[in-house]
DNA sequence: GTTTTTAACTTACATTTCGTAACTTAGTTT
DNA sequence: AAACTAAGTTACGAAATGTAAGTTAAAAAC
């Protein structure tokens, strides 16, 4: 009577996806390899959270961690393979947002 | 220094998209018209938080709710048009989940 | 050689959101 | 009158989130 039929990997997915922030933050990432501080200004989300999401994706492969051994230390964050794949997904949520959304009331 | 250069009306749709279950509940509701109790069995979701969320997605014109007069009434939940035109949203991450997912470690 | 500066985090704590389970409502059937 | 049903609603503890201050390490400034 009560199923789930959704496939397993659609389900991770979206909850990957659904996590806040995350997607926001690939599209961030979209632009290019950025340091951690860039990422926290221009997303506008707190390090707290900001790490924490940064952690699960780097796990998830979605985005890969890089230390710069300067001083003071710079970490850059980038996109993986994987991560790139999901620009088509971005890419169609801008245009349901450029032809659905709008912000008046 | 620090700007956020991101499309308000992209913005407003990630917010929609990502609230927890939405995405869920489209991709369902992307079978056709649905019912309260089937929703919430076929996503498990608790009827708490299913309510919110029709009600937002309501308010947001991306879900018709239809009163049917039986007894006892039953309610019948719908995309709208706006809520059909994610479906291109839903496909991409299907094909990023089939491709790069997987659920074993 | 002590203080300051900087990037990338951590931590503590208050606020908000979420999940669970029990309860409500209103028209039937029993 | 009591029971049943669909679609919610309510109370409340648990988990996630935002805020702001603190930490670390090395090197540049004083």
């Amino acid at each position: 009577m009560d199923q789930k039929k959704i496939c397993p990997r659609f389900e991770k997915a979206l909850k990957i996806l659904n996590h806040s922030w995350n997607t926001l933050l690939i599209y961030q990432l979209l632009e290019g390899p950025q340091r951690y501080s860039t990422i926290k200004n221009q997303v506008g989300i707190s390090s707290r959270v900001l790490t924490e999401r940064l952690k699960e994706l780097e796990i998830e492969n979605i985005v890969k961690r890089t230390v710069i051994p300067s001083t003071p230390v710079v970490i850059e964050y980038e996109l993986t393979e994987k991560g790139h794949a999901l620009a088509p997904v971005l890419k169609a949520m801008e245009q349901w947002s450029s032809t659905w959304v709008n912000i008046e009331e």
